[in-house]
RNA sequence: GCGGGUGUAGCUCAGUGGCAGAGCGUCGGCUUCCCAAGCCGAUAAUGUGGGUUCGAUUCCCAUCACCCGCUCCA
């Protein structure tokens, strides 16, 4: 377990502006959660630290932005429209909540029904065959069910002014399903040949049934996902070159390692569509919870995509002349999680010499909301010059200037929201054009000149 | 969705059936000028909607939100 609660973090995030309650004046609205100054340039640069390692730095993969709707055939095709819902019902003596299908599943098994499947089936079989055979409450016993409510996770609205089925519409659950889509117009386009990966950022909605956690758990929320495409046989390979990727991605932004863990998926938790998925965890307060979901989904989507539209996915390699639909890799993180799973990281109180404790946040200079900190140490006369050099600065950076109360609480609101420097601005500036950098982390001080300030916090926000 | 708990200032907490308080924070002024100094001043709150009452932040009901546990979870 983490040292702090995650209250403590949520207090960080509404007092200094990085989260704060969704809605609230209006009463809030339960689990969303508006990214507030810093909170939007600190998730801002986690998202360019992935797009930067997953798509600019990488030779095999390009990005794209699809569209939140999308044809309803979509969800049909890859199974959400059928998958993602659930016949929920509830026993009215002992408030337990059952889907109905796995109700009649599980007598059907224990009676030794081997053709009760009741997958196919509608609301009203199933309720009449619940009350028929007198299936009962595998709680308490007793046969008072409600009727069974429909329960999907996906989101649904309305196109255009008639509110009918036909104009009906799903917010997608998934960014995934929009690059599968758009496979043969990026291999085209890009003339890219297998390997090669599609990556996307972007909105998701799931109407979970209990989100919560903070922003881990949210029914909207982003990710951020790679599609990466390989010839049959060779998933393997590529599925452990990503899990590694992905790993020293976060391992070189500072997550500490031993907050950090694979897990395995055993065989029979694989999904139907998977030869191989791995959860990258990371040790929140609350206990371990999955950030990214790393899996071998073999020609799964593709070929469902091929059969439902009629449209050929297969790809023809240009040195062999083979045709194959190509296998897929999914690293699939999300966004939110990630960030939160910085911040945890990052936050930490100090016991310094004198007792007193400063907050800080040793996130990594290239994901903290601001670079530097310009801190002039005398307002009035020194003010102008720090001004001159917040101008210089911010053309590049994002940077905050602090000219109120003494430099030490300059200093320590710095660090409360990770600000990896403080530039001071003295007298001394005024005469040879030098300034005071002080490191967020050691509270070390070099002197340096004002013009090779750019070069110096350009090298350490690299990563 | 179920059970329990909690809602007072930006934050942490007092308090009362009859004018709602403190500390911290924030802002302004004076002073100081390299790690939360000091003084002066300012700032702002009873989650929402009903009910009982002459009068409700306080008592009752509902609702919303949050926390803990359960349940669920591509």
């Amino acid at each position: 377990m983490s040292a702090f609660g995650m209250d403590k973090i949520v207090a960080l995030c509404k007092n200094r502006g990085f989260i704060f309650a969704g809605s609230e004046i209006y009463g809030g609205l339960a689990n969303t959660w508006d990214y507030g100054p810093l909170g939007v340039e600190f998730k801002n640069n986690v998202k360019k630290a992935w797009w930067r390692k997953f798509v600019q730095e990488s030779p095999y993969n390009v990005g794209m932005d699809s569209a939140i709707l999308m044809n309803p055939e979509t969800w049909v095709a890859s199974g959400h429209v059928v998958n993602f819902n659930d016949p929920l019902m509830d026993c009215k003596a002992c408030k337990a909540r059952f889907r109905a299908d796995k109700l009649i599943e599980d007598y059907a098994n224990t009676h030794n029904l081997a053709d009760v499947h009741p997958d196919g089936w509608s609301h009203e079989q199933m309720q009449q065959y619940i009350a028929e055979n007198g299936i009962v409450c595998p709680e308490c016993g007793k046969s008072d069910f409600t009727g069974i409510r429909k329960f999907n996770m996906m989101f649904k609205t309305f196109q255009g002014v008639n509110e009918d089925t036909a104009s009906e519409l799903y917010l997608r659950p998934e960014t995934a399903q929009g690059i599968f889509v758009n496979f043969k117009n990026v291999q085209r386009t890009t003339r890219r040949k297998i390997p090669f990966g599609i990556a996307q950022v972007g909105k998701s909605f799931r109407n979970e049934i209990t989100p919560g956690n903070f922003t881990f758990r949210t029914r909207e929320f982003e990710q951020m996902e790679l599609e990466f495409f390989c010839e049959p046989g060779t998933e393997m390979k590529w599925y452990v070159y990503w899990k590694d990727y992905a790993k020293n991605f976060l391992l070189s932004l500072g997550m500490t390692q031993e907050h950090i863990r694979l897990r395995e998926h055993e065989q029979a938790e694989l999904s139907h569509y998977s030869n191989g998925t791995t959860d990258i965890e990371y040790l929140f307060p609350f206990g371990w919870g999955e950030l990214w979901g790393v899996a071998s989904r073999t020609d799964f989507d593709l070929k469902a995509h091929a059969a439902h539209s009629g449209v050929s996915f297969e790809y023809q390699d240009p040195f062999t002349n083979a045709k194959y639909v190509p296998y897929c890799v999914e690293p699939s993180l999300g966004a939110d999680r990630v960030t939160l799973a910085f911040l945890c990281d990052a936050y930490d109180e100090e016991k310094l010499e004198d007792g007193e404790t400063r907050n800080i946040l040793h996130l990594h200079p290239a994901l903290a909301p601001y670079k530097a900190a310009i801190l002039p140490l005398q307002k009035n006369k020194l003010g102008d010059k720090a001004l001159e050099v917040y101008a210089l600065l911010s053309k590049y950076f994002m940077v905050d200037y602090d000219d109120s109360g003494a430099i030490g609480k300059r200093y320590r609101r710095a660090d409360e929201v990770g600000t990896p420097m403080c530039i001071t601005i003295d007298f001394d500036t005024l005469e040879d054009g030098s300034v005071t950098v002080r490191d967020r982390d050691t509270m070390a001080q070099i002197r340096l000149p004002i013009d090779q300030l750019v070069e110096y916090v350009n090298n350490r926000i690299d990563f």
